[in-house]
RNA sequence: GGGCCGGUAGCUCAGUUGGUUAGAGCAGGGGACUCAUAAUCCCUUGGUCGCGGGUUCGAGUCCUGCCCGGCCUACCA
């Protein structure tokens, strides 16, 4: 087996919040692959960096009143530290906002220009003039050109579903100050990547560089049209690198965010004495990319032209994965499931995630569940009870007796085992880590069966049937030393400790080959605790609390406030509206409502039918979009607070006649408003 | 509306280029054992392979229509 060269990557996580366990899929996926192939006696470097530029970061640094350089460094500490916690070992950790990374972006810069891929054009943008920043579609919200629709964002219409662009909104605000933005020209930059359609093509028709069902979206998607210029520079204010002789115009993130994987690479080249050219224009160097599938649109046609235009060599192969859903539903602030990394290391152990996603992962683009019963049940039965239990039961006698000088007979049951060895190593190559954690659950009941045979427990018992014993336990021994090295890239915390129980190293592939002999073997403590489903559920009851009291932040961003301070981030996610007077009040009738029916409207997406009492035979049908975020079944029977008043709508379901209060960003953030006890329908509020 | 992926035992999934009686783990039932973290071992129940057509000597596997779920995207590749 010839030695490769090997980057591996994965995405750089925005550092505008905390790691949380849908992120460590990716993670937790790339570090066992590094492991594996780092075994396999391969020279394997593994890179990763903070993701660090942008309007969010500008923002967030703002409204914690420090600086962005203050603001990257903490966040880069705490993902460092999550990272750590649970086993997951880079070469080097970086950030984009580094100096390696500027001069990278400045250098690929020039010869994008000297190639001439890049024109300026003016682009008409709103601009926020208080904060002084030009706002991105995300950051604006306004009514619909089309339909009219209060509250839509810069980009397109939730309600009728017309895209346009920010300029277009009617009377629109900036959800960062609450000003009404004005309308700028300004130039901007843009990469024109029809001039590499040819290398992109190909690259991803290349055998192995895609899974299919990447290749089929970009060219069903993307290639079969006129590939679009790609806008490359923001306008300042905004946190990221200035553009040589551009003052006030700044690249966009998605531009200095990949190269981040090289900058990267290049600080451990220089911490290492080696050269990035061996790494990154070497073409018998591999170079692979893990990433998530919400990125493959950047990773697959800015990125390989990119790097096609600044000479470096195109990634062997991106290897995108899914989404993590917990108990078969998306991650929610509100069911408890949206679980920081830290908040996981708590309360578990990390080799119990490392092995449940193994045995979920396969080389395709499928979203991962995280069953709670089924983590519980997987981790139980297959580590502790078979894997870890094999040593625990032999363990006492291994004490007594040692390994043998030879290895005795044993029907070929660890020639089996070391014959498995291509087929696992195999699975751990093609990404099918589940299919890997298959076949050494096989060699671990193979292996529980033996012992069962021997029945080393009554041999211990008769004196003169040590050497009989002593065989067992050599037997049982590197039986279990085999599934120890083949899950070592899994569990790196079980490979440690069972080196320490049979006093030598597991670090290399191939020992599975060849039994461990003559050797004492140490004092066996429990390796891995069961795990107890109260635990998991406890974890996901704290998470659920925490973010009901920490004031639920709009994007999965924002650092838990301190526990007093409320999050700001709703009120700068929606500004105060315009000063009313109390007659203005006095036109909306509020009143206290019951809900007496509710029914989920099949063909709508977001709402929810409605019927609601104001007492007596006084009832209302009203359209409420919270089907994301309530059952129709809970909400019969409880009081809530309805625009009494409203002129009713007709909408494609029904007539609408009134509307019901909640608080919230939309989606599954939604939070129905309850009067406090002694309410009753048709009170009006005051 | 379009695209992609999936629908195999109660649950999670395997089923290689179509080839005998469709498999595993867990759960359920029965038994054994007591070294071990109420762990382990043996036996066992359980499937119209989403539904309907078609190709074939033969279809879970190929073609086609439909149904369901997930994701992506939108005057629409």
């Amino acid at each position: 087996m010839s030695q490769r060269q090997i980057l591996v990557t994965s995405a750089l996580p925005y550092a505008n919040g905390p790691i949380h366990l849908g992120h460590l899929v990716e993670y937790i996926q790339t570090d066992i692959w590094v492991r594996f192939q780092k075994m396999r006696g391969h020279r394997v470097i593994y890179v990763c960096a903070d993701d660090t530029h942008g309007t969010a970061i500008m923002l967030s640094a703002r409204r914690n009143g420090i600086s962005e350089e203050q603001w990257i460094d903490t966040i880069n500490r705490q993902h460092q530290q999550d990272f750590a916690g649970f086993d997951i070992q880079f070469d080097q950790y970086g950030s984009t906002h580094s100096a390696e990374n500027r001069q990278l972006c400045a250098q690929i810069w020039q010869q994008a220009l000297s190639k001439q891929l890049i024109a300026s054009r003016d682009v008409q943008q709103l601009y926020d003039p208080e904060q002084k920043t030009f706002l991105a579609d995300r950051f604006v919200k306004g009514k619909c050109p089309k339909c009219g629709a209060p509250d839509q964002a810069g980009d397109n219409c939730d309600k009728c579903g017309h895209t346009y662009s920010a300029i277009e909104l009617v009377d629109p605000v900036s959800t960062i100050s609450g000003a009404a933005p004005e309308i700028r020209s300004a130039p901007h930059f843009f990469f024109q990547l029809e001039k590499c359609r040819e290398i992109v093509e190909n690259w991803i028709a290349r055998p192995g560089t895609l899974q299919s069902e990447t290749a089929n979206y970009l060219r069903g998607h993307f290639l079969s049209d006129t590939l679009r210029d790609w806008d490359l520079s923001r306008t300042a204010p905004y946190f990221g690198f200035e553009i040589p002789d551009q003052p006030g115009h700044y690249w966009y993130v998605w531009f200095d965010a990949p190269v981040g994987y090289i900058a990267t690479t290049w600080q451990w080249c220089q911490a290492h004495g080696e050269s990035l050219n061996d790494w990154w224009r070497n073409p018998n160097a591999e170079i692979h990319h893990f990433i998530g599938k919400d990125i493959v649109y950047f990773h697959t046609l800015f990125w390989p032209a990119i790097l096609h235009t600044a000479e470096y060599e195109l990634p062997t192969r991106v290897h995108v994965h899914g989404f993590l859903t917990v108990n078969g539903r998306k991650m929610s602030k509100r069911d408890g499931t949206f679980i920081r990394g830290r908040k996981y290391l708590e309360h578990l152990q990390p080799a119990y995630l490392r092995y449940y996603y193994a045995t979920k992962l396969g080389d395709n683009q499928d979203d991962l569940d995280l069953n709670v019963p089924e983590f519980v049940e997987k981790v139980n039965s297959d580590l502790v009870n078979k894997v870890v239990n094999l040593v625990a039961r032999c363990a006492k006698f291994g004490a007594q007796t040692g390994l043998a000088a030879q290895y005795p007979d044993d029907e070929g049951r660890f020639a089996y085992a070391a014959a498995q060895s291509d087929a696992i190593a195999a699975a751990y190559d093609a990404g099918e880590l589940s299919r890997a954690m298959r076949l050494i659950m096989e060699l671990a009941d193979r292996a529980n069966q033996f012992v069962d045979q021997a029945q080393p427990w009554k041999l211990a018992k008769s004196p003169d049937q040590t050497e009989r014993l002593r065989d067992v336990v050599t037997i049982t021994l590197n039986l279990y030393r085999q599934l120890a090295i083949y899950l070592a890239p899994v569990l790196p915390t079980l490979q440690q400790q069972s080196a320490e129980l049979l006093g030598a190293e597991l670090q290399d592939w191939r020992m599975a080959q060849v039994p461990l002999l003559n050797q004492t073997i140490g004092t066996y403590s429990h390796f891995m605790q069961r795990l107890d489903i109260k635990d998991v559920e406890k974890m996901i009851e704290e998470t659920k609390h925490e973010n009901a009291s920490a004031a639920a932040t709009s994007d999965s961003g924002a650092v838990a406030p301190t526990a007093t301070v409320d999050s700001d981030a709703a009120l700068l996610a929606e500004p105060l509206a315009a000063e009313c007077t109390i007659e203005d009040f006095a036109k909306v009738d509020l009143r206290v409502a019951r809900i007496v029916s509710a029914e989920e409207v099949p063909e709508a997406r977001k709402l929810l039918k409605l019927v609601v009492s104001l007492g007596g035979d006084q009832t209302r049908q009203v359209f409420a979009g919270i089907k994301a975020a309530y059952e129709p079944a809970d909400l019969v029977g409880r009081l809530v607070v309805i625009v009494a008043n409203l002129k009713p709508r007709q909408m494609k379901f029904g007539l609408s006649e009134g509307m019901v209060c909640a608080a919230g960003g939309g989606g599954t953030e939604v939070f129905l408003l309850s009067p406090d006890s002694g309410a009753v329908p048709g009170h009006r509020i005051h």
